[in-house]
DNA sequence: CGCGCGATTGAGTAATTTCAAATCTAGTGG
DNA sequence: CCACTAGATTTGAAATTACTCAATCGCGCG
């Protein structure tokens, strides 16, 4: 199973076995079950995950209850509260399984050890967050530069799978309208 | 002047004179004057500018002529096309001061270099990148979750200086926004 | 003085939200 | 196999918000 870890990390940096076992030893393995969070809003966070199996949101609720999705992360994704994790604040995101889901931890300190003891890992995660800071800021200008239709289009040619593993009111979710408009919008 | 990039490295990494030294031997230095295009829609891009002095912004075009804002850099602040700047893809943005400006440019492969050869600069990256992240997480939430009204007050108490230095109507093209809305927002 | 650019104001239109109600669907127990 | 329920989705209608297009205002500079 981290085997999936090893070729998601030597789609950047290549790895003999004794590397990628020094590695793994920074990790710890955990199982959650479908709507366990494994992040809790106020509370601390420890870990970035790597997903293995299965399907988590990043969510955020505000006082009237509305929920927002940051973000989905499924099979060899990294998901986590980053604010809260690098800065020790409480968390301001909920991060709930959606799946039954197989992930692998990495604590800020190890991560923090696993990049000054092994460099070719400060390079992983230094164009990793290149690659994510590049599809975020693409995302940032879908919003603002595309309509709600436009924006859901996009997102079903990209990830196709997702419409088959979530909700459409996670879908809207993630595009930021109501369930309302989103249900108008995949009609007409 | 560079003695500004060695304090914005120094916030990160510690360094000796010879180091930076070094480090700044893989920096070219550029002045531009106010209107200049630094990086041009459909060009290459090979560089990623650190700001010395000045104002550019990065943009997008619409077919209709609209445009909208990614972002602004001003003094001690990174911009560049990363998308075109990683992939080796044309610019789809315009990169253009605000004022005049002066940078000092890396071409992606001296920054591959430096990264390569001297840990503390790959440390470095990868720390920035990631604090970039995450404030482009905060920007794409509150584009999420917050009306218009309260993403301009949250940018006018974040960087007061800014509406000194730019016209309302690129204020309104960064929040996304059209001149009309922005200009009945800041009456009432 | 008058030009030109940025900012404001007005009026009508389009898109999205909210609240409420109706409908659909999958899983459960009888 | 059917009825029932909880959750998800759809539909309707009124209210809100932002947009577009057009006109006006304000001010610095030649």
């Amino acid at each position: 199973m981290s085997q999936l870890l090893r070729k998601h990390l030597e789609e950047i940096i290549p790895l003999t076995n004794a590397e990628f076992a020094y590695i793994l030893s920074f990790f710890t393995e955990r199982k959650f079950r479908k709507h366990q969070f494994v992040v809790q809003t106020g509370n601390s966070v420890n870990h970035d995950f790597f997903v293995l199996e299965g399907l988590l949101k990043a969510a955020y609720l505000t006082e009237s209850g509305k929920e927002y999705i940051l973000q989905f992360a499924m099979e060899n994704w990294w998901i986590s509260d980053y604010d809260a994790l690098k800065n020790h604040t409480p968390a301001a995101s909920d991060i709930v399984c959606i799946e039954d889901t197989h992930v692998l931890c990495l604590t800020a300190e190890n991560k923090q050890k696993l990049c000054a003891e092994f460099q070719p890992m400060e390079h992983f995660f230094r164009i990793k967050t290149g690659t994510g800071f590049i599809a975020l800021q693409k995302r940032l200008l879908s919003f603002m530069m595309q309509d709600t239709q436009a924006r859901y289009q996009q997102l079903f040619e990209t990830y196709p799978s997702l419409f088959k593993r979530v909700p459409k009111s996670m879908i809207a979710a993630y595009l930021g309208v109501s369930r309302e408009t989103l249900s108008r919008l995949s009609a007409g």
